[in-house]
DNA sequence: TTTGGCATTATTGTTGACACTGATGTCGGC
DNA sequence: GCCGACATCAGTGTCAACAATAATGCCAAA
């Protein structure tokens, strides 16, 4: 048992280590488009501003790199990662798929409370779709997906699922600013709840996949010029 | 295109970051079992050992933290990350819905070079069990599988189907080491390698499926005592 | 002999400095 | 005006040292 000083244990738990505070706050800014990805992480500047030493920030690096947030060129630094349409075809691809089989899990361990949790972010969604708050609905989105990830109760699961999800932020982003493809989101997320509810297994696996591809085309759409490289093995099967 | 000098590229790149170097070394201390779980690792021995200073030890274990391999508690340091019951089950529980869906893309991906490898790696694992060569076994195993997965050219697949097999090798050790075990795993990449010459879709994701399940079984076996705690998703279903 | 507190030691957390590399800008030649 | 060599500079790669924290061992009291 620790000593009463840990009483204040939010203070020591952020005052215990400078270089967790420097990745989430990284993490975050990469995320929400304060660095843009081709953009180099200057450590001294950073460090300068903060008034702490290289060191921790170096260590935030190298964890974001291993995360894929960040490249690492050496002599060059750190950079922020670019996803070319390959890694976000392929990102999608793995997503789809995990999706699939998380909507399997859910089929036996989901129940109502987390249903309830699930609807009452879509009736807010659907409120932020007619508002035309788009940021408002791609916040929701996120915590919509990561929440059903989470119901699966595989810590690893949703953890590879999260690490995906940032790596996909910024194109996903584009994607769903355009009006028509939040309002197609959000359709879908209405009959996601409806085989939820149901239970059927292979189907929620099927809608949980087919939603998550949608949003892959959806990300296309934006991006007509490369479509034609494309090449997918979901699209005329199973 | 680089410079001439760019020829050098193994020494620069080795020469470029002790840090990367250090990873490495402690990735594989790791997996070969030269470090097991719940070692601390002692930052100033490690660099005191090998004349350098802590700085890049540090890189490294912040890495490799990322990566899951180790596990970081404050003013404590770095411990080889420890596996329970739990972790194993969700990994292979993920390992399996990876596996399946790679089967579904080698199903049209896949060419005869590449069948004929895995073939060959086939016929030397089949020595190995005849020569009762449980650790050449090991690792032909693990690239057996390993290069089903780069097969699907999704390198974010492959990257997380790497990183799984990582944080799983001590166990898979522990299960594989047993004759019995060895030998049942030969005879399904035996039928692996029939449905992929084959190639219908189903049938693939199916068997690679069930060959990363009953991998995850003769672990459990191993370890009878916990077997109790475990309720499974896919026996009964699809 | 056991237990609790204290001093000691080992190790982590962070820093500032220095060497080295790659980028930037300047200047003379053409 | 354009180009390449060179000097300059910003920034990374690594280190050694210091401060802070946790582990260890000792000793005295019960």
């Amino acid at each position: 048992m620790p000593n009463p000083e840990m009483l204040y244990d939010a203070e020591a738990a952020t005052a215990s280590s400078i270089a967790d505070k420097i990745y989430r706050e990284l993490e975050n800014t990469i995320i929400d488009g304060g660095l843009e990805p081709g953009d180099r992480i200057n450590e001294k500047a950073l460090a300068d501003q903060r008034g702490i030493s290289r060191g921790p920030v170096r260590e935030a690096c190298r964890r974001l790199e291993e995360a894929g947030l960040v490249e690492f060129k050496a002599n060059r630094g750190f950079f922020v990662r670019v996803l070319d349409l390959q890694d976000v075809l392929e990102i999608y691809d793995v997503r789809a798929a995990l999706f699939s089989h998380a909507g399997r899990i859910l089929a036996r361990r989901i129940n109502r409370e987390q249903i309830a949790e699930l609807a009452e972010m879509h009736v807010r969604m659907e409120a932020a779709v007619a508002a035309g708050e788009a940021d408002q609905f791609y916040v929701l989105n996120r915590r919509f997906h990561s929440r059903i990830m989470a119901f699966t109760r595989n810590k690893h699961l949703a953890s590879i699922y999260e690490n995906l999800d940032r790596e996909l932020h910024i194109w996903r982003k584009r994607a769903l600013i355009l009006d028509g493809n939040v309002r197609a989101s959000s359709t879908e997320h209405a009959l996601i709840l409806e085989v939820l509810r149901n239970g059927n297994p292979s189907r929620i696996a099927e809608v949980l996949r087919d939603h998550s591809l949608a949003g892959r085309n959806r990300l296309l759409r934006t991006m007509p010029e490369q479509i034609a490289h494309f090449e997918g093995v979901w699209d005329d099967e199973d």
